[in-house]
DNA sequence: TCCTTATGTACAA
DNA sequence: TGTACCTAAGGAC
């Protein structure tokens, strides 16, 4: 439930809510219990995403670092706060305005060293200002791992998960199956540059669209549909359902312990 | 009520 | 490569 934009702090547009007044901070789930106490009546100054990363910034150099993993939520509500049920990690109240954190893989409390340690071992993120993407093209062109893999390797891009993946691939018509060093200059930067669109839209609605307007149903003249996962999409989760584009069933395959999907007649090869 | 599944990662072997 | 971890929804009984 956390691929990079849907969750992105930003996109909440939601952080500013918890800022300039102080925070009662608890864990009524217990495991973030010590931390929160340190925390509480501390004002959060900043928020901060690199990828799937989340860090709350508190007083000048202590972070809440977030990953909210496969199952991590986020829900934000108005004061007053209901009595948290007992799956909540993490819960932030002001006067105002509550959030709720439950199922993240990690919520700890950490400080400038540990946070640059992650920056450091995490790829170019395509919604940063910072991002460079020739670093990442330069560990892909020298690679014998498949683009599906490498996309989902947040060493080497950082944001990008099982959705996005999928998506952009098709977009391109890239073969899920071609390596790192046989995609092109032109065809990484096309897939750099879409990342960021698609990803910015995603923070922008909070969900992942990925359908061009011309193949949208209304555009194609064909009866509306509603991807369960609550986005417009190509192939992902698609499996065995008729391409948008060519009519073909989409295929699934087990890549790297996830579930890839793509058109084998549209994602024929090279873009 | 049980089983499966999920937009993820880390570590052991 | 396999497994553990975290939660909740949906579907099969």
């Amino acid at each position: 439930m956390a691929e990079g934009p849907t969750k992105h702090p930003q996109g909440q547009a939601k952080p500013a809510r918890f800022s300039g007044t102080s925070t009662r901070v608890t864990s009524p789930q217990g495991k973030f219990s010590d931390s929160a106490a340190l925390l509480t009546g501390a004002e959060l100054t900043r928020t901060e995403a690199h990828g799937k990363h989340l860090f709350l910034g508190f007083r000048d150099t202590e972070w809440v670092h977030i990953h909210l993993g496969l199952f991590g939520k986020v829900a934000f509500g108005d004061a007053p706060a209901p009595p948290p049920t007992d799956t909540v990690r993490l819960r932030l109240a002001n006067e105002t305005a509550y959030v709720d954190l439950r199922g993240p893989t990690t919520c700890a409390l950490i400080a400038d060293p540990e946070k640059h340690a992650i920056h450091d071992r995490l790829g170019p993120d395509p919604l940063r200002a910072d991002a460079d993407p020739s670093a990442a093209y330069a560990r892909v062109r020298r690679s014998r791992t498949t683009i599906a893999a490498l996309l989902m390797d947040q060493k080497v891009i950082a944001g990008v998960g099982n959705v996005y993946r999928a998506e952009v691939l098709f977009r391109h018509g890239v073969d899920p199956y071609r390596t790192g060093r046989d995609i092109t200059p032109a065809e990484w930067d096309a897939i750099w540059n879409d990342l960021v669109d698609l990803m910015r839209e995603g923070v922008r609605n909070n969900r992942i669209d990925t359908v061009r307007p011309e193949h949208t149903p209304e555009a194609m003249g064909r009866p509306p549909r509603v991807d369960d996962h609550g986005g417009e999409v190509y192939v992902y989760r698609r499996a065995n359902q008729p391409c948008h584009l060519c009519g073909d069933p989409i295929r699934t395959a087990d890549l790297a312990a996830r579930n890839l999907f793509w058109c084998p007649t549209c994602q024929r090869g090279r873009a």
